[in-house]
DNA sequence: ACACTGCCCTGCGAGC
DNA sequence: TGCTCGCAGGGCAGTG
């Protein structure tokens, strides 16, 4: 599922061929056009054909595409959804809901098996209100372990949950958190609030690493994530925990066996030994 | 203000 | 082998 170094993946290698490029026609997918969304009473279509693109930018998950009337196309992947490049003549890519011709004679193709990925023509303050309401960018050098620290004082809840709210910090999903966790040895259930500043500076330090390191290996491919060219990210062989798979089998760390749980309604692999639980170790034995 | 649940959606893997 | 069933989960609305 596409987190932050999938989303910027995509933004990075589609960039190139879309800024500065004009939108010349718009077809949807007519068993789902609601794909395309648009403010109240503005046809969404109308507003982005003939508009140039002049921008791709990246907000937490969500991709950002100024246009030339102030406007701007926001894409969400969210599970399954996917944006391609292809050649305009290239057949239907799979599960595609929406094609936007370019002035290049390159389609960006959305496809999404699921349905959960949206497409939505943004107005100004809509974007801003968007921002407003995300955490700050994992990478930034704004994130920093104070500010997580004093962020985890007011969440009495579970760590993973609360890491995964991205109110509080944007990008990050279910593979990332699960990543961070076992590198900084924290189990999932910890309550956000027992934290310690310096837990919360190596929680910083882990995100950004294992967020560095999967862009450095253009995303985590578990099942469905391919870039614009419709290659797969490498960064799945380099992951520790994440994964239902990988129960039972040795943490890569200690060799005890990894265990799935679920925490806040997410499957959840962790190495029992390593991230240790007060709750679990008073539990049997 | 926060936590929690259910909803959306469908290919695929597990189980029989 | 072929079928049914439920899992996967990001973001948001609704509820407590």
């Amino acid at each position: 599922m596409p987190e932050l170094p999938e989303v910027e993946t995509v933004r990075r290698l589609i960039a190139p061929h879309v800024v500065g490029h004009t939108i010349a026609g718009v077809e949807l997918d007519p068993a789902f056009p609601d794909v395309l969304e648009g403010p109240d009473g503005i046809d969404p279509v109308a507003g982005i054909v003939d508009r140039t693109i002049t921008g791709a930018q990246r907000r937490g998950k969500y991709l950002i595409f100024p246009l030339d009337n102030g406007m701007s196309l926001v894409i969400h992947l969210r599970m399954t959804g996917r944006l391609l490049l292809t050649e305009h003549d290239a057949p239907p890519v799979r599960f595609q809901h929406a094609a936007l011709a370019l002035d290049n004679g390159m389609d960006l193709r959305f496809g999404d098996q699921r349905k959960f990925g949206r497409i939505r023509l943004t107005l100004p303050d809509e974007i801003e209100a968007l921002s407003a309401r995300l955490g700050p960018e994992p990478l930034d050098a704004s994130f920093t372990g104070d500010r997580l620290y004093a962020a985890l004082q007011r969440r009495p809840g579970k760590i993973k949950p609360v890491l995964l709210d991205q109110h509080l910090v944007a990008g990050l999903g279910n593979i990332y958190v699960d990543e961070a966790l076992f590198r900084t040895r924290i189990h999932p259930l910890t309550p956000a609030n027992t934290l310690g500043r310096d837990d919360a500076g190596r929680l910083v330090r882990a995100i950004r690493h294992v967020l560095r390191g999967a862009l450095a290996n253009q995303g985590t491919t578990f099942s469905t994530f391919e870039n614009p060219y419709g290659e797969a990210g490498s960064n799945a062989s380099f992951l520790n925990v994440y994964g239902k798979g990988r129960h039972g089998f040795p943490c890569p760390r200690c060799g005890t066996p990894l265990e799935h749980l679920v925490v806040g309604g997410r499957g959840t692999t962790i190495c029992p030994r390593c991230q240790r639980h007060e709750a679990h170790a008073r539990r049997d034995d």
